[in-house]
DNA sequence: CACAAAATATACAGATCTGTCTATTTTCTT
DNA sequence: AAGAAAATAGACAGATCTGTATATTTTGTG
């Protein structure tokens, strides 16, 4: 068995249900075994696909940052040409997300503050998530008409991130609309 | 000994230990162990003073909640009577904060990342710090002549939380700079 | 000094943690 | 069908975790 193959049924089995245990109770609260248990699979099935547990940690952020941007960009093109509403199309998607079953907050923002340190590879691979979500909002707000992007990319960022941990902590979607209201203000103070 | 007791030199020397070594490495990822062992007191010294770790944290929350608004508006009431520059008093502050020998983020954040129960009695004691400091942004927006000063100061903490992770993550001060010039353009609008 | 409260050391329980090892069985490919 | 690859069960190591029990020593106060 190679330890670099990226794909498998079992591989993949065991990736979504540990992506499942670690959303709902945390990185460190979910240990392997239960994992294992959950998923039906054993121990050095894991071990033969993952060296450890920090690998398959960093493997799920990975996957997950995929998908993330790709579920987000969807909804960014169904929002149709017009740059506005293309940019307001992500506080649409947030909603949507917010309201979902089993909405817990933002692994990412989760995972660097179970791993605070900035040199962990799990703290690391958890912020190239946001570095990439803030070029895609970089690119938004630049064909939206921008004068500043980079910085208004920043500023909707930090709204977004907020936005978040408030939906989470309070089980509610409206941060999206607050914040997709503000976001239309500073876009149109950005473009005046 | 009474388990209640809110003070001693013994329970405050076990807390500020605690304390640091939770901020620096996460509440999960430090054992009561280790706390005994860089306090130098013995376990039933703690158990004596706390009935768990839950509650040696929830402590810990609530003290620091106390300090952090302290200190904040410590640094509000020096900016003066001018009730914008109180306001954007709050963004000086992070700035320095921020640019901390030790800053790793904001605490009640990363508590509720790892305890992503809702329900969780931590999880609820680190909302409530952002329940307070939301009420008194609040007021300063109202003092500002914000119209809706509810909104404003709900929008102001979202760009703060992100603008915390953000500096977490990144190790520096700018996003400080970055919130304070958006919040001034927010309270121009919401004065307008 | 004498008494009471607080803190101590130490051992222990029982669970849990990540990761390894081995031997067997299943599965896939040719 | 035969051989190779993958997955299995299960034991095991060694560390760590929270919390308890007990007996002793220190500390503070009258």
């Amino acid at each position: 068995m190679s330890a670099t193959a990226q794909s498998s049924p079992k591989r993949d089995h065991l990736m979504a249900t540990a992506w499942r245990l670690f959303y709902r109770d945390g990185l460190r609260a979910v240990g392997i075994d239960t994992i294992l248990g959950e998923a039906g699979v054993a121990k050095m099935t894991l071990y033969n696909h993952f060296a450890s547990k920090e690998e398959l940690i960093i493997a799920i952020l990975e996957k997950r940052d995929l998908e993330f941007r790709t579920s987000l960009m969807a909804q960014v093109e169904s929002a149709g040409t017009d740059p506005e509403q293309r940019l307001l199309a992500v506080f649409d998607w947030l909603e949507g997300w917010f309201g979902s079953e089993s909405f817990k907050g933002c692994v990412f923002i989760r995972a660097v503050s179970e791993y605070p340190e900035p040199t962990h590879p799990i703290h690391q691979t958890a912020w190239r998530h946001k570095i990439a979500v803030k070029a895609a909002l970089t690119d938004l707000c630049g064909a939206a008409g921008a004068k500043d992007a980079v910085a208004l990319a920043e500023t909707l960022s930090f709204l977004i991130d907020g936005a978040i941990v408030t939906a989470h902590a309070t089980q509610t979607t409206a941060p999206a609309r607050s914040a997709r209201i503000t976001a239309a203000q500073l876009l149109k103070l950005a473009t005046a």
